[in-house]
RNA sequence: GGGCCCGUAGCUCAGCGGUAGAGCAGCGGACUUUUAAUCCGAGUGUCGCGGGUUCGAUCCCCGCCGGGCCCCCCA
């Protein structure tokens, strides 16, 4: 850059920098970029051999330490690091001379031996060396990293470089959802693909996104569970049937809310509510257990144990707890009153009665829920696949597992009544009808399905980020995903 | 949508009416076992954007943009 120029950003002056660093090593007959470092073993595996012995390993340059005719420096790969020091009388000036070439963030490959400095620490002493990739942009300073959050969400691979911490927890997720898929498998279940592009969205209270697509100028919707295309699979003959699919719901953004994530859904032929919570255990304390190591974890202040038995809580008597009695509020004109004595400022006339509940129940009850349980006996209103109780049709045959005052699983006896299905549905249509952006929409498809009759069918579902924050100690659920949607930029 | 807070160098942060500083990184130099290496030297900015008040605004006021936390809501 000519120095009468007005001067350019500092970060154009450093790149500016490297891209010259970057013409020097091509004058030198260099290639800055080449394709390959054959033979390397990652620094993890070259930490495990003796002193003395020949590795050869490849990163990225993390920290450097320049003391005239010895340089140490650290290289970072996936598995972890390790010091390397380069020295004049060992690679020769020539060779020497071309670390003023790099820089931190420059991908390094190099041979040498093993051996210890005197302050203790296993270094590499370098033999040969070669670049890898000219890096041109600084990375973020050594001692605090990156703490703006807005970056860190951004610019996730840099948050990866300042923090590998940030990449464990990737790695961890793809070890538990794995072992989803293992336990799930080994159960006899088989996993299948539906539909993200549905005309008609359902199995859950939620907002769609909508999209067009072009050649049947048609717009669909993007699915918002995976329930009713598993049900089918069902009445189709599958008797046992999971899949893990990315889900998308319109809604609000929060320390535990995304826009799309992550959805394992299962269904399973002839098993019965008491069949499903034992399975449920089993499966969580397998994927937990498998994961972590350990089925006694920690969220915040609360102690999380896994081990089942798990307790249960039944719905209408924790309601009872804060003083409703449920059954002597019919209506919804009959409980408004009450939502709004708890006040909830969003509860009016024309909401239904299973909104209402479920809004109480958010903002009195679910909080207090702190250690893993099972919530069992829903009301009918909030539960509109779920089958009715023999004994009592104002209540369903549904669990729900709570934690740390969230829930982290969703189940049920599936309603396979195709009349009363179609009268729940009609229900959810007065719900739309009236507001209810949440309420179900009819299906008549899905409905004409269950006419030629499903067997007796147990069903659940887990948001897999959700669970994963909470089981990971994760302040929020952004830490646990590597590219949380964000405003656009402009 | 409501309340509170934040935005200054590539990064981490000071400064808060008188036209901007430190550490790291970068640049020049010394140094052949360092550990946030050390030492010497020079440089580094649309102080988020736009208005207003003022002789003068990074600082005070208003608006906007982006972000965070809390409240509300969907897992």
């Amino acid at each position: 850059m000519a120095p009468d120029e007005p001067s350019a950003s500092r970060l154009e002056e450093i790149r500016a920098g490297r891209i010259q660093k970057l013409a020097k090593l091509r004058e030198l007959g260099i290639d800055p970029y080449p394709t390959t470092f054959a033979g390397r073993e990652d620094t993890a595996a070259a930490r495990e051999k003796p002193i003395d012995t020949p590795v050869r390993i490849a990163g990225r340059i993390v920290l450097w330490r320049r003391h005239g005719g010895s340089t140490f420096a650290q290289l970072r790969d996936e598995s972890g690091q390790l010091q390397i020091q380069l020295r004049r009388d060992v690679v020769g000036e020539e060779k020497y001379e071309l670390i003023k070439l790099l820089d931190i963030g420059d991908f390094l490959g190099v041979s040498g031996k093993l051996f210890t400095t005197k302050t203790g620490e296993l270094t590499v002493g370098v033999e040969e060396f070669s670049i890898l990739t000219k890096a041109l942009r600084p990375l973020p300073e050594k001692w605090h990293g990156l703490t703006d959050p807005e970056i860190i969400v951004r610019k996730r691979h840099l948050a990866m470089i300042a923090d590998p911490s940030v990449a464990e927890v990737l790695k961890q997720r793809a070890g538990f959802v794995r072992r989803m898929r293992t336990f799930l498998d080994g159960e006899g279940f088989i996993e299948v693909a539906t539909p993200v592009l549905e005309s008609v969205p359902g199995g859950a209270d939620a907002e769609p996104f909508t999209t067009h697509h072009n050649s049947l100028d048609t717009d669909f919707y993007l699915r918002i569970s995976l329930e009713l295309a598993h049900k089918r699979l069902i009445v189709g003959g599958l008797e046992r049937v999971y899949e893990i699919g990315r889900v998308f719901r319109n809604e609000g953004l929060s320390r535990e809310h995304l826009q799309d994530y992550d959805l394992l859904e299962f269904y399973w032929a002839y098993a019965d509510l008491e069949a499903l919570k034992q399975l449920v255990q089993r499966f969580y304390a397998s994927i937990i257990e498998g994961t972590f190591g350990t089925l006694k974890l920690r969220y915040g202040d609360d102690e999380l144990d896994f081990t089942p038995p798990w307790p249960e809580s039944d719905y209408f008597d924790l309601f009872r707890g804060i003083g409703i009695d449920l059954p002597e509020y019919p209506t919804a004109e009959a409980l408004l009153p009450i939502a709004q004595k708890h006040g909830l400022r969003e509860a009016a006339p024309g909401i239904g009665r299973g909104r209402l509940i479920d809004m109480i129940y958010k903002k009195e009850i679910r909080p207090t829920l702190i250690r893993p349980q099972f919530l069992v006996g829903h009301p009918v209103d909030i539960s509109p696949l779920a089958k009715r109780e023999a004994d009592d049709p104002s209540r369903v045959q549904r669990l729900q597992v709570l934690m740390a005052g969230s829930e982290v699983g969703n189940g049920f006896a599936e309603l396979n009544d195709p009349l009363d299905q179609r009268e729940r549905f009609e229900e959810q249509q007065r719900l739309r009808e009236g507001g209810d952006k949440e309420a179900h929409m009819f299906d008549e498809e899905f409905l004409e399905a269950l006419e030629y009759g499903m067997p007796p069918t147990a069903g659940f579902g887990v948001s897999i980020e959700r669970f994963f924050m909470y089981l990971t100690n994760s302040p929020s659920i952004r830490d646990v995903v590597a590219f949380p949607l964000t405003r656009p930029l402009e």
